[in-house]
DNA sequence: GTGAAAGCGCTAACAG
DNA sequence: CTGTTAGCGCTTTCAC
């Protein structure tokens, strides 16, 4: 065997064992230079023969080198990458904004780290300290489940970004939908329609949500209705439940508004189950807009808001901070009533006015 | 000015420039030991006096220290990341499975460095150079849109299992489900209960479509009855505008056979659309069982694939193959048929035979 | 234009 | 049990 030859089997069994990748130095050796210069090369740095760099490049590929974006960090001391979690990667408008986020923080170079994994309090917030291990520059939150203090404890590590809800802490920079007008114009909306037994199926303590009932609250009291509010989460079976309560209920809603469009669709299926009619017995209104809100069949009649801008925001407002030291901002953006076939008068002109008393028919489990 | 102490503007510029991380000299520094003996007391390493680990454990806590990965990554030669690829973000069921990996990976200490950006080829290819750079030691994908060959030079890189389809390629794991028998089995209970035309909104090049599409057209054949195929991607709008090419055909199918639940619901919303009923005009059958298909309002038969048995095989195989060197194995899991009341018998019992000549309805662009 | 050398934060022998 | 000493792969002065 010549020196520098390696048995075949031999060979194999290193591949196996140290899967070395190849390094900057791998290059170097076969281009003939330091591995200075070829870091250079390949970076694009001024300082560098056109010839040379084109060889280099020529040679990196052919060995199929791959810089160590670990080393190279800790080399440099700053990073490129983003946290970003979701908070229910399910929900569909949750995951338009983690795409849109993704790709707006991609064009100006930097990666985002997502984390699919922010189910709880508990877990969101050690996904925060696997997240810092990675040496992330800042993190942006989407609509995870993390408490106001929990956010100011992970602001007061690096700068943050909430989407989904305003948070009481000035180190925070949150980008919220208009929720509680949104809402507002919704109730009016129905209102005006005729409609005085109007409910909500709120997202208890979600983010958003508690926007979305002061909403309510304010808009049907402006017009002098009582309230009709189930508690519960943001999912199908939430809305089923909901629907099950209010139609339980001594005062039947012949409108129904929805933490979301997730709930929303929960609720529909329930009352179709239950042989109720959308909207001849009841009209139905949600948030967020989701693709499937379009639909034929759905048809439904919702608060829209769009990701695209949110997204935008939340990466404009990231690279103020990072980039110029810019001091956190609230933005809120705005959210419009999309008009579908969920939503119509009410059957009977006659509308029982109940008392104006509360009618709290409770939380959902 | 004391020693030691730092004019309060100074600290906060300096916070502000170097947002430097706290590092394990500094928690050694503290503590009074040793970079190493932190770090074995850290990592939980024996060779530590009990009493020492707790009081390194609370230095490091009380001024904030958190490792950095990369340095750890670069110091052990070995990682610990994983790439995972999802093909469509916005499908629940890649959703669900890739949550599911998430949750198996970390169950065994790998971590998931998820990318949401694998939606053409072009793009997927550049994804996987980006996860390299973060030295990920196998990767999953996800039913990507890559093609076999574009598989199989990543395979040639690093360990890769692929969930969604069969690989022609030994060096790739595959984890698949049962695609053809599934929709054989689809077929022929639609054939049982009378139904004479039925119709496919196949998906086209997507991931695992061929293998349907073999089971439709071997199913069909099998029973003497003409193909009626409709091209489309997995989509929503693939469902509509394939229910209105079949529509517009001179063979109206009274089953349709959807590539997935979202092709079916697209299908569905159309039908509706049209004023036809489902099952009582036209029958359908999805593919996965997403949440929402066993929902009152769509209750959609389909045949259910189960993500959690997937993504334990796809990280069971992974580790084989890490830990222990296996060979890459394909993978087939079961599929079942999950009956709902989106099927029922054709509404009239004489069905007409058309010719046995194929009518493939073209493709959608 | 190019190379040598000094680390970035951490772990892993090897000594004590 | 604890400290010392080398690097891991890369970038970055600083010389030449």
């Amino acid at each position: 065997v010549e020196a520098g030859e390696v048995p075949a089997l031999l060979a194999l069994k290193e591949v196996h064992v140290s899967k070395s990748f190849v390094t900057l130095d791998d290059v170097a050796r076969a281009a003939g230079l330091s591995r200075a210069q070829v870091s250079r090369a390949l970076r694009g740095d001024a300082g560098v023969l056109e010839d040379t760099r084109e060889r280099v490049r020529q040679v990196a590929a052919k060995i199929g080198y791959s810089p160590n974006l670990a080393a190279r960090n800790l080399a440099t001391a700053r990073g490129t990458n983003v946290g970003l979690l979701i908070g229910e990667p399910l929900n569909p408008f949750h995951m338009q904004l983690a795409r849109a986020v993704d790709a707006e923080l991609a064009a100006v170079d930097y990666d985002a780290v997502v984390s699919l994994r922010a189910l709880s309090e508990d877990l969101a917030l050690s996904e925060v300290d696997r997240l810092m291990s990675l040496r992330i520059v800042g993190i942006i939150l989407i609509s995870t489940p993390h408490e106001d203090r929990a956010i100011s404890r992970i602001a007061a590590r690096l700068p943050c970004i909430y989407i989904g809800k305003q948070v009481d802490n000035p180190s925070v920079s949150t980008i919220s939908a208009n929720d509680r007008d949104g809402v507002i114009e919704a109730v009016e909306h129905l209102v005006s329609l005729g409609h005085r037994s109007i409910a909500n199926i709120n997202g208890g303590d979600s983010p958003g949500a508690a926007e979305r009932i002061a909403g309510y609250r304010l808009a049907m009291s402006a017009a002098g209705l009582p309230l009709l509010e189930v508690w519960g989460n943001p999912d199908l079976d939430a809305g089923k439940r909901g629907v099950d309560t209010l139609m339980a209920s001594k005062t039947q809603p012949t409108a129904i508004i929805a933490h979301n469009d997730i709930v929303a669709m929960g609720a529909i299926n329930r009352l179709k189950g239950l042989g109720l009619r959308v909207p001849e017995d009841v009209s139905l209104v949600g948030f967020d807009d989701i693709p499937y809100a379009s639909s034929e069949t759905l048809s439904l009649s919702t608060l829209r808001q769009d990701p695209l801008d949110q997204a935008r925001a939340a990466v404009a407002e990231l690279r103020a901070r990072l980039d110029a030291g810019a001091v956190p901002r609230a933005q809120i953006l705005p959210v419009s009533l999309c008009h579908r076939r969920s939503v119509a008068p009410p059957a009977s002109g006659t509308q029982q006015i109940v008392s104006a008393v509360t009618e709290d028919l409770g939380q959902l489990p």
